[in-house]
DNA sequence: CTAATGACTGTCT
DNA sequence: CAGACAGCCATTA
């Protein structure tokens, strides 16, 4: 495996298992390449995809003001201007649960 | 082919 | 507590 591909591939079967009114991050959708996640997450353009479900590490959205609000309207946990990562992050173990017959 | 960049992260100053 | 650094990988110049 490993192919650039099937990379993509799993990044973004992880994040479409994401819940309603659950947030991931960045490093559990691709722990050795954070910045991989999101460059395929910025760089997908298909349906079905929660983006504003994704993260950062901190619980600091990365698109600012619009996927903060989108989160508000599931239901996501604020603690001030981040998420509360400890209420809202879906553990990896259930991402991978979620992700088992995709990969 | 080399270098820089990005919706990142953990560790070290 | 804030800033710097190195690792990671695909994409672009």
């Amino acid at each position: 495996m490993s192919s650039p591909d099937e990379r993509r591939r799993l990044i973004l079967a992880r994040a479409r298992a994401v819940p309603e009114g659950f947030v991931t991050t960045y490093g559990d959708l691709w722990p050795p390449a954070p910045r991989l996640a999101g460059h395929v997450i910025a760089t997908c353009d298909e349906p079905g995809v929660p983006w504003q479900r994704i993260v950062r590490a901190d619980g600091t959205p990365t698109q600012g003001e619009r996927q903060r609000r989108l989160l508000r309207g599931e239901g996501v946990p604020f603690a001030g201007a981040r998420v509360s990562m400890e209420i809202a992050r879906v553990p990896v173990e259930a991402l991978d649960d979620l992700t088992r017959g995709d990969r």
